[in-house]
DNA sequence: AGAGACTTCCAAAGCGCTTTGGCTATTTTG
DNA sequence: CAAAATAGCCAAAGCGCTTTGGAAGTCTCT
C-alpha cells in the first residue's frame, strides 16, 4: 500500500493525502480525518526511503564508533545504550552505528553526513579540543557531546555530569576524616572527565594545603588488571596513600584485589571511592566492604541525551545549551578516619 | 556531485556511467576506466537514499534492541559489538539498532522488513522454539542466529559456540579430580545456551553416574550479585557442593566473594570454574586465585557473524548452514581435587 | 457587484539512482 | 554477401514520497 494507491481510493490526490497526514494546514479537518482513518485502516506506512529520498531526514540518529583490533569498546557503552534505546523505543528512532578506524573517524563522519544517513549525531569521551567535535561542528548537522570539551572558539550542546564536583566532594570527605596522602587512579588523561576530575581532587586538597604528588597520580584504560597494578604499585611505596579515589568501579575491583594481597584492609589502612555509572551487573554495596561512591547514572544520560537529540532534530532545542548533571556522593562502609 | 552531473561532463549517459560504476558487463573496458577516473576525481559518490528507493538494499545489517526499564541490555553485547564492528568497518557496513519493548519485538522486526531499512538482522540469545526467529524466518530477510534455537521445523544459519560441549568437560574434569557433588550456576534458564551448559554437566555427571541435584542448580541473570546469592544458598546448605560451574566471569566473582565470606578457601575448599566470554576489562588469570575456564571470544563471534551476514546479502552464503564452535578448557588455580 | 483574500485541492516537478527496452554500429556466421 | 549475432550506448520509465505553483471555489469588504 503505497501513497499512489490510497490517494487513488479515496480519489484525492497524493498532495492532498500527503499533507493531510503530516499535518500541514490547508487541508479541510473533515478531509484530514478521512484520510487518517483509511491510512490507519489500511496499515498505510510512508515508505521511508522514498521519504528520505524527497526530505533528505532519515528518522535516525548516529554514532560513529571508533573500532579496531587494539580497540575496545566501553563496556559503559552499552547502558548508555540502554538509556537511549529507552527513549528511542517510544519515538521509533533508529540508532545507526558506523564502526570508524579509531585512527581516521573523520572519513566517516564526512560519509555520512554527505549521504544524510541519520540526522543527528552524539559524540562521547571528548577530549580537549577534541577534532570530532570542531568537525560536526563545522559539517553542520546537529549534534550532542555526551561529556565535554575545552579550548574552542565555539560552544556547543552538551550533556556532562559534575566530574570535578564530584571528585572534589570525595577528596574532601577524606581529607575531612584526616587523610593527608591521597592517590588518584584516574582513567585515559587525554578525555576530559579525567582531567575534571584530577581538577577537583586537587582543588580539594589546595584548600587544605595537601597536594596531590606526580606519583600518587594513575591514569590507565579501566580495566581490572589496570586498577589491581596501579593500587599496588601506590600502596608499595615508602610513604603509601592512606585514600585512593578511583575512577570506575571495575577498576575499584582490581583495588580490592591489591589491597588483600599486601595484606592490608579497607577501610582500616586504606579508604576507597569509586565513581558509580550505575551497573546493573556491579552494585558498590556488594563490595566485600560496602563500597563508597560517587554515583550518576549513565543510563538516564542515555535517555536524556537521545530526547535532546530528537528536540534538536525536531528544531525544538537550539544554540549550545550545556547541562551538567550533579552527582552524588554516597557514602558507605570503605571510609574511615585516616590509620593512626 | 550527482550522476546527472558527471555523465554530463563525461558526454555520457546516466545509464552508462552508473553500469561502468556497478561493473556491469554492456561497457566497453575503455569507458569505465573513464568513467571511474572521473568518479574519484570528482569524489562522486552515489547517493545512498536514491540508490535505497530504486533497489530497496541499504546496506546496513539490523539488530532489533530489546528495552524497557525492567530490561538490562546484557554487557556481552558490547563486546559482539566489537567483533561486529571490526569487520563491517572494512566492508562501509553499518549496524542500525532498533530499541524495541522488549514485551514486542514483533512489531519491530515487521516494521524493519517492511521498511526495507536493513538488508540483513542477526538475532542474538534466542530460546527454543524463539519466536523472533519464526518470524524472522518467514519475513524472508536475510538472518543469521547468534546462538541457537530448538523445536523448529526448518533450519536456520547460525553461529554458536559448544555450549554442551565446554561445560561437558569442565564437569568431567571435576568429576576425574574426585567431586561427587557438583553445582550449576547458570544463566536465564529459558535460553538455549543455558539448556546447553546444563545438558552437558548432566551427560558429564551421568558418565559417572553422579547427578546433578535440583538444588544444585541456579539459573538467574548474570550478576555480580546473583552470582554471591547463588553460592552463598549452595555453599550453606547441610552437604554442600565442592565444586561450581559457573556461566560467568560476572557471577563468578560473586561466588568468590561468597567463598570468602563464608570463611572457605579456592580451591580448597571449592572448585570453581566459569564461561570466559574474554572482555578485555576482566580477565580470569587475574581472580584472587587464578580462574579455570571455558573461553570462547564472544568478539570474534561477532566478527564471524558480520562476515556471514555480508556472504549472505551477497549471495555468497545460502542456505541453512550451522556453525559450531569449539570451546577452550582453561585450567588455572581454581579446581583442585574433591576436599577429603 | 467586483476586487481581494482565504480555503481547499490538484498536476506535475523534483529527489538521484537503477533498469528496461531499443537503437546503431560492428562483427560473426552460414 | 546477406543474415544473424554482439557490443556499446542511450532515452525514458520507474522507485514513492514531498513540495512548488497554480486553480477553482467561497468569503469578505467596500
Amino acid at each position: 500500500m503505497n501513497l499512489k494507491q490510497l490517494s487513488h481510493m479515496l480519489s484525492l490526490s497524493q498532495t492532498t493525502v500527503s499533507r493531510a497526514l503530516n499535518g500541514y494546514p490547508e487541508v479541510n479537518e473533515e478531509t484530514r480525518r478521512r484520510v487518517m482513518d483509511a491510512a490507519k485502516r489500511h496499515g498505510y506506512r510512508p515508505n521511508p526511503s522514498a521519504r528520505r529520498l524527497a526530505t533528505g531526514k532519515s528518522g535516525m540518529i548516529g554514532y560513529v564508533l571508533p573500532t579496531g583490533a587494539a580497540v575496545d569498546i566501553d563496556p559503559h557503552f552499552v547502558e548508555f545504550l540502554s538509556g537511549l534505546g529507552d527513549y528511542a523505543r517510544s519515538h521509533e528512532l533508529d540508532l545507526v552505528l558506523s564502526p570508524a578506524d579509531a585512527d581516521d573517524e573523520e572519513t566517516t563522519y564526512r560519509r555520512i553526513v554527505a549521504n544524510r544517513q541519520v540526522d543527528a549525531v552524539y559524540l562521547s569521551s571528548p577530549r580537549p579540543a577534541d577534532k570530532r567535535l570542531a568537525l560536526v561542528n563545522t559539517l553542520g548537522i546537529p549534534f550532542i557531546v555526551h561529556g565535554r570539551s575545552e579550548g574552542f572558539d565555539f560552544d556547543y550542546p552538551y550533556l556532562d555530569i559534575d566530574n570535578e564536583g564530584a571528585f572534589h566532594e570525595a577528596a574532601r570527605l577524606l581529607v575531612q576524616l584526616g587523610h593527608k596522602r591521597l592517590a588518584l587512579i584516574n582513567g585515559n588523561e587525554r578525555e576530559t572527565f579525567a582531567i575534571h576530575r584530577e581538577r577537583g581532587m586537587r582543588r580539594a586538597l589546595a584548600a587544605s594545603g595537601l597536594t596531590l604528588g606526580e606519583r600518587h597520580i594513575c591514569s590507565v584504560t579501566m580495566t581490572e588488571e589496570n586498577g589491581y597494578r596501579a593500587a599496588r604499585r601506590l600502596l608499595e611505596e615508602a610513604e603509601p596513600p592512606t585514600a585512593i579515589v578511583c575512577s570506575s568501579l571495575i577498576m575499584a575491583l582490581g583495588v580490592v584485589r591489591a589491597v588483600r594481597d599486601l595484606g592490608l584492609a579497607i577501610p582500616g589502612d586504606l579508604s576507597l571511592i569509586a565513581h558509580d555509572d550505575v551497573f546493573p551487573w556491579l552494585r558498590p554495596e556488594n563490595f566485600p566492604v560496602p563500597l563508597s561512591t560517587t554515583r550518576s547514572s549513565i543510563r538516564l544520560a542515555g535517555a536524556r541525551v537521545a530526547e535532546r537529540l530528537a528536540a534538536r532534530i525536531s528544531g525544538l532545542e537550539e544554540g549550545a545549551r550545556g547541562e551538567v548533571w550533579p552527582v552524588d556522593l554516597v557514602v558507605r562502609g570503605s571510609v574511615a578516619g585516616a590509620p593512626v
